[in-house]
DNA sequence: GTTTGCAACAAACGACTGTTTGACGGCCCC
DNA sequence: GGGGCCGTCAAACAGTCGTTTGTTGCAAAC
């Protein structure tokens, strides 16, 4: 595959350093997002991935019961505390009179945008859109049934403060909002963190750009 | 890997029908699209992709040399046909002094409603998000030495129809709408043509939705 | 002090991978 | 009519894949 370019001329694979810290099944999900993210769930093989992470090639199974539920692991892991900060922060403005369109896209953007602040988060944001990428059906379900009611509680959010629109102009200008939103959070596009902007600056900017954008592909006239 | 859920019980993977029609060459670039849609360019393996074709399992190493080279030929088969149409269109309104927005937007969304309106122009656009969200280099710097220009023509007279905004601004708005664009394209969201709605109605709202959602995340104040 | 159960390990399993090989027929050109 | 080329083919190559096995060390429970 064209991946396997960029592998070293001699050794059969990269192997990252080994991660020593934490128990065996922290260190497989901190290998595993790392690989995954960069090459995918098909790409990443356990082999590589308990080499990364120093342990037993075996240990996968023993502690997950099957690469697809390491899959699913990894995702729960993350999406349990991201959503758990969405809908807190949605709960504290939610229905309130003054609430803005801005204060809702922000309840939204901000906790996955802290997420990415450290490496592996950001990762992990790459991980995510690599699933939506896939258009693999049962990862879909998955995260339908997990994760579904985070959405619906944010959609319910915008047709309140955006009466105007119809229910289908509504979900659909969604739809495109949460396009931009994965593109940049996971990464993909060609801006990048010069390097004479802090991190912390960085991703202020990025919450500005996201939100200004989003306000305004909702609300146009 | 959880796509191989979907596997029927008995048989080790599904055999698509044999397309007989064409030459082995176009047979192969056809069966490979579908495939490299359905289940990624590591997950569809040769065997699925001949066997689907009606081909030998040689073949692709005797007429493309590798299964790389395969999907670089599968990207330059589309791209080819959907810059060259995006450019002609963007020539026809390129610095003239009653151009608006809309009409650069549709120039660079019409070609591409277009080739998805064919069941496998459909299947492209969703190989083509999937070679973004796999972030392979070898991908990336191949598609932007062979098509690179195209987005630059773009970027250019949207700066000219938006000076108003700083460089990076616009940099930024644009790579936001281009992560709306894929999105909406390639399928991902939640919005599906209902069955009530013509093929061609059903692309012609997309292609209203999308644009008038570009104009308010370009130019809003 | 023995038993029980968890965790880790090397080694092997069968299946599937992309690629290469050498043979075989059909076609055109000299 | 004979010599090349071209496309196709079955078969094999050398790997990698996810998963399973049987064994070990070690700690707590009885």
């Amino acid at each position: 595959m064209l991946k396997r370019s960029f592998e070293p001329a001699r050794g059969r694979w990269m192997v990252p350093p080994v991660n020593s810290s934490g128990s065996t099944k922290e260190r497989i999900l901190g290998a595993a997002e790392v690989l995954f993210a960069q090459r995918g769930f098909d790409g990443a093989s356990l082999r590589q991935l308990t080499a990364a992470a120093g342990v037993n090639l075996a240990a996968v199974n023993y502690h997950f019961g099957s690469k697809d539920k390491l899959v699913e692991e990894v995702f729960r892991r993350r999406l349990d505390a991201l959503n758990e900060r969405r809908l807190a922060a949605l709960d504290r403005i939610a229905g309130a009179p003054e609430t803005t369109l801005e204060d809702v896209l922000e309840a939204f953007i901000r906790p996955a945008l802290d997420l990415s602040h450290d490496d592996s988060g950001a990762l992990f944001m790459r991980v995510l859109a690599r699933a939506f990428a896939e258009h693999d059906d049962t990862l879909r379900q998955f995260l339908s049934a997990n994760y579904g009611h985070v959405m619906r509680q944010f959609t319910a959010e915008f047709a309140r403060l955006l009466p105007q629109l119809s229910k289908p102009e509504l979900y659909w200008r969604i739809d495109l909002v949460t396009g931009a939103l994965t593109h940049a959070m996971s990464g993909f596009g060609m801006i990048q963190r010069k390097s004479d902007v802090s991190e912390h600056t960085h991703r202020e900017q990025t919450a500005q750009h996201l939100i200004r954008f989003a306000v305004a592909g909702l609300s146009h006239p």
